[in-house]
Formats: structure tokens, C-alpha cells, sequence
RNA sequence: GGCCCCCUCGUCUAGUCAGGCCUAGGACACCAGGUUUUCAUCCUGGCGACAGGGGUUCAAAUCCCCUGGGGGUCACCA
């Protein structure tokens, strides 16, 4: 009970990271960072065929993108090393073989035909799947020698009458009746461990006090427990999150969107905003305070205070969120970020971002209350970098611009006057724009409209005077042109 | 279907463990205004929930029971 707080995340390298891993990681890991606790990340690639070393890199990747570290793991070592079940296997096998002396698990030598068929007239009959027990009362002895013989097995846990009850740190008392516990195959006919034991052979190695995971978990629980019982072993607090849902309210897949944390670092969400969001599902700080910091979050965290209902993803909040922080970075921070996204756009390349650098973050400032991605940046920018006589004007920009009367006179009049203008201070040039507009008994829009369709192409966007400065001299005069014709046809 | 879990605004949630402070708070979204050269940001306001029914109690979103609904899981995957 007073045992040092250890806390895993146990991914399978089998693919990207998913948002519900990703959350699950962070829950964990502040749980840990909270109170002085130990983070342990371990590989668990149990399923040698799907499991890849890309992925693994990719897992570590993601993690560290959302910035959470480990104190153990398969790249940093620790006491309990290695990290990587794979490279466990003796001790699984070790194990196992102790459960199979005592009389805890037995071979069952069942090949899959006869569990095909089992399962087919039990569901027939309208009854659970699960396996009968055939091969439960064999002699032991009997059985070590058919196994010496060669003959293909898998074995299984004995799994006791009675029932089993745990107290869930969110979800309070459960219990399952062992009578609805399968007796489950711990090592398969090839002699690999299979999940449910592995994952109990390694949190016990590795003393870890608080399994955090997800909800669909909860099931496994009564194995896992009844195998730490049978090992004499201390088992840990477990914690059965809440799923995050899809718009269907069930579990969040591929087909509701977006799942995996690289989609949303390659769509250019701000990460802090990502975790953040994160940390809302199932989790809230005081019930007021939306936007937190990492610190404020681990600090504050307690896995006790999670909620039990899984969390229907809401992409739009998401999305407020990443607005928010967005708009909380400096503009070098943001112009920054903002650089991939702009090249991979084609509109620039990173050595002329560079080059004009300063340019680049003001013009990235004047943007920064339009976007909430670094990726809508290079479609509200492109402008700057079309041809003078051809920028694109959005349909609904002309369309504004030509309804206004006389719109290409006031143009052609106003390039005239601007000839001799300074464009570099656009507080001063717009109010002697203002003047000029008094003057001749114009209203504001009849030039604006015009002006910013010629200068932008879009129907809205910053200050004009503001996009005249960093467009300079030479290319507003040259827009301006091809306004003043292109909207006169 | 069996077993297990869950159920507060459309969504994320606070409040539930220790019943009264809740005529149920915040946020996103939505709607309406305001600010603005436009778009956006921003500001103001509005809409909107204790799944239903029984109890217990002076008092229930909070405790108990039933019903309903949703989800998870039933592999030699993890």
C-alpha cells in the first residue's frame, strides 16, 4: 500500500498513436509527475508479425512531441530492463512453468478445429463462446508427456471458482463471477505468451503500482487478478478510463476522422492545444478553467477524479483551442511553426523565408486573428506571393467590388494619388486616405471593396493599409493596374 | 444474447463520494446585438440539461430500488 507510485504505458508498435493512447499516456504521466511517481514506457510487440520498428519510432516520436518523458523505457533503460516484452520471453516462460508445477495452468492439447467447432454449436445453443474445460481434468503427468512427445498444445490458466472483485479508482467496486472467466490460453501453441499473461508477468516485475488504461480493459481485469493471485504476487490499483467516442458514441475509429496524433501535428495543430484538449476528456481542473498549462495539469491531476462516461469527441473545441494558443505564441513563435506549411504550399522556400524573415513575421502577425492552424496560413497568404496581374479574386471579393458605383474610377483616381504616397506608415497613410475619401464625398467601402479585391483578391483580410506596406510601392501600383482593367471589363 | 460499465445543456464538463450554499455553474457550438474598411478577433446578451418512475428524508442532480437507453467485451489481437 505505501509502495512507490509506478505508473506504464504498455503501446503495441502496430501502427500510429492513437488519440485514446495518447491520452491514456498523458494521464499516466501526470499522475506520475504529479506526486513524485515513475513514468515507465514499454513496448509491448507480443504479436511479433504485426509489430514493426518504424511504429516504435514513431510511438516514442508522438510521445515526445506531446511532451511527455519517461523515466524507463526501451531507449533509456532502467532497473527493470529490458522494455521491450520480446525480449522478456524467458521470464514469461519462466513463469510459466511455475504456474504449470502448481497446478495453476494446464496444456491443453484442443487444436482449432475442435475449438471452431465448440464455439459453433455454443453459439448455436445461443451460449457464451468460451472453452469447456476438455482438456482441464487431464493427468498432469500424462499431459508433460504427450507435450515431450511433441505433440502441439497451448496452455492455459486454471482459473478457481468464486469470484473476483477489485476496487476501481474511477469506477469503485466491480466484480466478476470466475464462473464467467474463460479459462484463457496464456501461452500459444507456438509457446509465445499471449497478452493477458505477459502484461501481468511484466507490471509485477517491474512493481508497477497503478495500471491506468482504457476502458475496454475492464474485462481483462479478472484474469489479471486472479493470475496475480495465483503468483502470490501484490497486485496493483487499477484505473478503467473512459473511452473517447465517435459522433456515434462508440469507440473513436478511423471512420469518424482523424485518430491518430500525427494527423493532427501534420495538420498543423498547435501541440499544446492538442494536449490540452486532451486532458478536458474525462478530465476537467476546477470546472471553470479551460486552457491550462502542462504544469497546472499535473499538478492538479488525479486519476480519481476522472469521470466514468466515455467522451463523444467534439472537433470543434478542439479547434477553439488550438485558435487559442494559437493566438497566445509570439509572432516569431508563430511564424515559425507557420514555415513548413507555407513551403510545403509551394509558395516559398525555406531559404526566402529566411531571407526575408522579418517580412515574413509581419506578415504572419497581420494574420494571426484569421487562422487557428499553422496550416490555414499559406491559403490567407498566398496573395503576397502571386504575379501582380494575376492575383485570384475569390468570386464573392469581385463580386463586392464591382457592385460598388464607380468603382474603377475611384481606383484609377486613388492610384494616381498614391503615386506620391509613403506606403510604409500605414496608420498615416490611411488617415490621409480617409482625407482624400472626404474630399471627393466618398464613403469608406466604395474605395476599400475595390482596393482590397485589386490588392488581395479576397473578400476579406487585415488592414489594407497595412498589406500596401509589406506589399511595397512597385506591387500595389502594378495591382492596382490590372485592377483597374480587369474589373473594368 | 451472457457478463461488465455508464447515463447533468447538441457536445466537453462542475456539482454526486461527505443530501440543503443548485431558481444546476463554466466552455465549445448555435442564435441575436455591438466594435471593424472587410473577414476574423474581441465584447454583450440569448437558447439550452439533472433519462423515466418509485421510494428514503424536513430536504435528493446527489442515497436506495426498478425501468429505459447507450457503451465495452466475449480470440492461440492487444
Amino acid at each position: 500500500m505505501t509502495q512507490p507510485l509506478r505508473v506504464r504505458i504498455a503501446p503495441s508498435p502496430t501502427g500510429s498513436i492513437h488519440l485514446g493512447l495518447a491520452r491514456t499516456a498523458l494521464f499516466n504521466w501526470a499522475q506520475a509527475r504529479g506526486r513524485g511517481g515513475t513514468f515507465v514506457l514499454r513496448i509491448e510487440d507480443t504479436d511479433r508479425s504485426r509489430s514493426t520498428a518504424e511504429s516504435e519510432t514513431a510511438i516514442l516520436e508522438g510521445l515526445r512531441w506531446l511532451g511527455i518523458d519517461w523515466d524507463e523505457g526501451p531507449d533509456v533503460g532502467g532497473p527493470y530492463a529490458p522494455y521491450r516484452q520480446s525480449e522478456r520471453i524467458e521470464r514469461h516462460l519462466e513463469v510459466a512453468r511455475q504456474l504449470v508445477e502448481r497446478g495453476d495452468a494446464y496444456r491443453c492439447f484442443c487444436d482449432a478445429d475442435r475449438l471452431r467447432e465448440l464455439r459453433a454449436a455454443q453459439e448455436a445453443r445461443k451460449e457464451t463462446p468460451r472453452y469447456d474445460g476438455h482438456c482441464r481434468t487431464l493427468d498432469p503427468a500424462e499431459a508433460a508427456r504427450r507435450a515431450q512427445a511433441g505433440e502441439p498444445h497451448t496452455l492455459r490458466f486454471r482459473v478457481p471458482a468464486g469470484e473476483t472483485t477489485f476496487d476501481d479508482l474511477v469506477r469503485g467496486k466491480v466484480t466478476f463471477a470466475n464462473a464467467e472467466v474463460d479459462d484463457w490460453v496464456m501461452l500459444r501453441q507456438d509457446g509465445s505468451p499471449t497478452y493477458n499473461f505477459v502484461v501481468v508477468c511484466d507490471d509485477a516485475q517491474m512493481r508497477i503500482s497503478h495500471v491506468l488504461r482504457g476502458e475496454e480493459h475492464l474485462v481483462n481485469t479478472p484474469k489479471q487478478l486472479l493470475l496475480y493471485q495465483a503468483l502470490e504476487l501484490p497486485s496493483p490499483r487499477f484505473a478503467h478510463l473512459p473511452l473517447l467516442l465517435g459522433p456515434n458514441r462508440k469507440k473513436l475509429s478511423k471512420r469518424d476522422g482523424s485518430v491518430s496524433l500525427e494527423d493532427y501535428r501534420a495538420q498543423g495543430y498547435p501541440r499544446d492545444a492538442v494536449v490540452n484538449f486532451l486532458c478536458l476528456q474525462g478530465w476537467a481542473l476546477d470546472g471553470e478553467t479551460e486552457i491550462f498549462s502542462r504544469e497546472e495539469f499535473t499538478r492538479a491531476f488525479d486519476v480519481r477524479d476522472v469521470s466514468k462516461g466515455g467522451s463523444v469527441f467534439d472537433f470543434d473545441k478542439l479547434a477553439w483551442l488550438a485558435g487559442e494558443y494559437l493566438r497566445a505564441e509570439s509572432d516569431a513563435e508563430l511564424a515559425e511553426h507557420c514555415v513548413p506549411f507555407v513551403v510545403a504550399a509551394g509558395l516559398a522556400d525555406e531559404e526566402e523565408l529566411a531571407r526575408r524573415r522579418e517580412w515574413f513575421e509581419r506578415v504572419v502577425a497581420q494574420e494571426r486573428e484569421r487562422i487557428r492552424l499553422y496550416s490555414e496560413l499559406p491559403a490567407r497568404i498566398a496573395f503576397y506571393f502571386a504575379p501582380d496581374d494575376s492575383v485570384v479574386y475569390d468570386p464573392k471579393a469581385e463580386k463586392g467590388a464591382r457592385k460598388r458605383e464607380g468603382a474603377v474610377q475611384t481606383l484609377e483616381a486613388y492610384r494616381e494619388w498614391l503615386a506620391g504616397q509613403d506606403l510604409t506608415e500605414p496608420e498615416a497613410l490611411g488617415e490621409r486616405t480617409r482625407a482624400w475619401l472626404a474630399e471627393r464625398g466618398l464613403k469608406l467601402p466604395a474605395l476599400f471593396q475595390p482596393l482590397r479585391c485589386a490588392l488581395t483578391g479576397l473578400p476579406g483580410g487585415p488592414d489594407l493599409f497595412q498589406v500596401m506596406a509589406l506589399l511595397g510601392p512597385e506591387a500595389v501600383d502594378a495591382r492596382l493596374a490590372a485592377g483597374i482593367e480587369r474589373l473594368g471589363e
